[in-house]
Parts: structure tokens; sequence; C-alpha cells
DNA sequence: CTACAATTGGATCGTCAAATCCAGTTTCAG
DNA sequence: CTGAAACTGGATTTGACGATCCAATTGTAG
């Protein structure tokens, strides 16, 4: 992962990176409701109770503060899913993953979408260094599900033959498309779907009980 | 669907729905590359070859430009998609379909995404009418898909019991999710390992040969 | 032909966002 | 304690964008 570390050098104080902290926060939540250029820097400055020359103290522009938003909503999903993958040791195990993703997306009625791929369709096209941080934060959930996989099979309950890493993007790719049709149907009909129909086919691959 | 149909009433002449559909046409090739907010007046009319006048003589404002667009790009969709899902009589043809859709995304390394589900992704949490537009298109291809899964059925390839709704909402989950990230990836491997993965429990499905 | 509606060109207005500037305050190392 | 660096408040500049306006032109029904 190479993307510069913008400008966290010049904040030495507490308070300093209390208010930096602040406004990363507040951004990754508006820039997830609104979309990055429905935030603008007067609604940020007021949702993280700053002044303007604040955000340009600790920013060079917006895209450096896009990028620490994608590199704290990737520290948050992962933070989540993370001891929820680490212990896949069964079938029920994946199916409980499966209910808090679903459940997650079910309170919102499916709003919102997931914060990193809604971020990736805005700014993958025009933004390198947004598409490189966000290939690597994918590829890091997708390596978190593979993992899970793993353990699967060193429990016995998948064949050692498995191809984790296929499976993995698939379990991905089934968030992300399920997320996104949830966002226009406001349902989680899809998003079950997906996640139902591919675990369904690791459970075929499952060793004989 | 109820989505009013805009300002098509004053069109009456041949000139001018050549012109109101070469605004749609052009509006549509810039959202899908610069995203709706990063689409702006003057760019389309420059793109469309049209004076500002004429962009709010055939619409109210860029909230129902946007509308005809997605109405343009659901056409442009399903005109695709349909000739090649009437006609799946195999599991061959339902690969042969997979190819089409992994061989797009692929000639342009993933950039862009679906033109349906980037627009979704910018529009849906805070645009009614364009969520629900946007909704009924994504519920039509679906349609599509199981209708021709159905037609899998009819030739025997499939089981009768076979569940071609939420198969049908899999593999399009599966599509939109593969492409998210083969827009942040550039690459088509999660959306192939996504299809591939649905295929395969299709296939396990299906009438023992 | 002709009158009226549809269409077009292009200047213009109001708004708002990104970014800069500078003066003032706080923090902290030595 | 003290001075330099970090931090903060808020006014300000610059530019773009959505939308409007009006005058001029074109199309067409009767």
């Amino acid at each position: 992962m190479s993307t510069q570390a913008a400008r966290q050098d010049t904040v030495s104080t507490r308070k300093g990176r209390a208010t930096r902290e602040r406004i990363v926060a507040a951004a990754a939540d508006l820039m997830y409701r609104h979309g990055v250029a429905g935030t603008s820097t007067p609604a940020l400055r007021d949702a993280a109770g700053v002044s303007s020359s604040q955000i340009y103290h600790y920013f060079e522009d917006k895209d450096d503060l896009t990028r620490s938003v994608i590199a704290f909503q990737t520290e948050a999903i992962l933070a989540h899913q993370a001891p929820l993958l680490a212990r896949l040791d069964s079938l029920d195990a994946l199916r409980a993953w499966r209910d808090v993703v679903v459940d997650a997306a079910r309170q919102q009625h499916g709003a919102g979408g997931c914060p990193l791929g809604s971020l990736s369709s805005e700014l993958s096209d025009h933004n390198p260094q947004a598409r490189e941080a966000l290939a690597a934060s994918f590829t890091a959930w997708a390596t978190a599900i593979r993992e899970g996989l793993l353990g699967m099979i060193a429990h016995g309950t998948l064949r050692p033959r498995t191809d984790s890493d296929r499976l993995a993007l698939a379990l991905l790719a089934a968030v992300q498309g399920g997320l996104v049709l949830a966002q226009a149907q406001r349902t989680t009909e899809a998003l079950e779907a997906a996640l139902d129909t591919v675990i369904a086919h690791i459970q075929e691959q499952a060793t004989p009980r």
C-alpha cells in the first residue's frame, strides 16, 4: 500500500490529533450519506465543529481528505468483519456472518449501500490514488474472508482442495452486488439470494458429514 | 412504473425530437463517465452541440434530464441483454451470456462499471423518483434473466422446481458486485468468480444428464 | 402565405463551493 | 518563562454551475 500519508507529519499536539480525527469521522459520515461530491466544506465545517482553516491545516485539499476517509472506512469495516471471519469453523458460523451483513442492510432498508462500494463507484474512474487504495481495501476484505474459509478447511468442514480464493471473491461480490440492488429496491432480497446461493455452493463442496 | 414523462409533451417537430434525443444520449455518456454530479450543463452543452436554452427547453431541470437518462440506459441494457437471455436453452448458452458480460467489462478494464449500478449508487439515497425508476429497471433485468432460466426449465435443462426467481437475483447481484470490484481492481477476477460460482450452483441443480 | 407555436443562440444572474489569507490564540520544548 | 511552532476563527477571493431570460429564427397547420 503506497498511498502517501498526506499531512499527518505536521500534526503534533494531542488536541491537533483529536481535531484531525474529528474532521475525518465527520467527513466519512457525510460522504457516506451524501457522496464525496455532495459533501461541501461548509457542511463539513459545521458537522465537525471546526473552521475552514482547520480543514486545510490538516489536509492538502479535498482529495487528500477523501483518501483519509477511505482509510478510515476500510479500518472500520475490517475491524467489524475480522472477528466474525476469524472464527469461521462451521457452515453455521458462515451463515451467522451472512446474517450480520444482511441484518445491517435490512436495518437501513438498503440505504447507503457499502461505504467502500459507494466510494469506489464514485471515485475509481477519475481518481487513481483513491482507486488503488480502494482496490487494496477490497483485497484486504477478500483476504479476511478467505482466511475464514481456510479456517473451515482446517476444521475439516470444507475439503482441502476448496478454492478459497475464488469463493472469497464470490462472497465479497455477492455482498457488493446485493447491496447495490438493496439500495435501489430497499429490500435485502437480492443480497440474501446472492449470499445464500454462494453459500449453498460452498455447502455442496463441504466434506460429507 | 409511474415516473411522469417530463416534457415530451411540448416536443412536436421532427427536429425537436432529434435534438432532445441528442441531449439525452450525450448526457447518458457524460453521466456514465463522470457521474451525474460530475456532468455540468456547459459540458453537456458542448458534447451535445446545443445551447443551454435547448437543454431547459426539453427538460424541467437536471433531475428531469437524469430521469430520461435512466430510461435511456435501461432501454439500452435490456435491448442488449434480451436477445442473449431469450434463447437460454442450455448451460452453455448461460455460459455464453456470462462471457458477453465478462468480455464487456474486460475490454474497459472494469472502468465505468454498470451504467445502472453507478447511477443507482449515486442517486438512490437522495432522489426517490430516480430510485424507483432504477428499482424498476433492475426488476426488469432480473425478470429477463428469470425468463431465460424458465426457458432452460422448459428445455429440460433445469429441474422444474428450480427457484428461477432467486437464481435470477443472484446472477444479477453477481454481475453488479463483480462490476463494482472490477472498477476498483481493474480486473474481471471477482466478476468471473461470482458468476461462475452461481452458475456452478445452477449446474448442480440441473437435471442429471 | 401567414400567423403562431416550436425551437434556438447566447448573454446573464444568483448561488455556492473550494481554497486562501491573515490575525489571533494555544501548546510545549528547552 | 518564553518564543517558536502548532492551531484556530472567520472573512475573502475566485470560479463554476444550474437556471433564467429574451430576442431571433425555423417549422408547420390551416
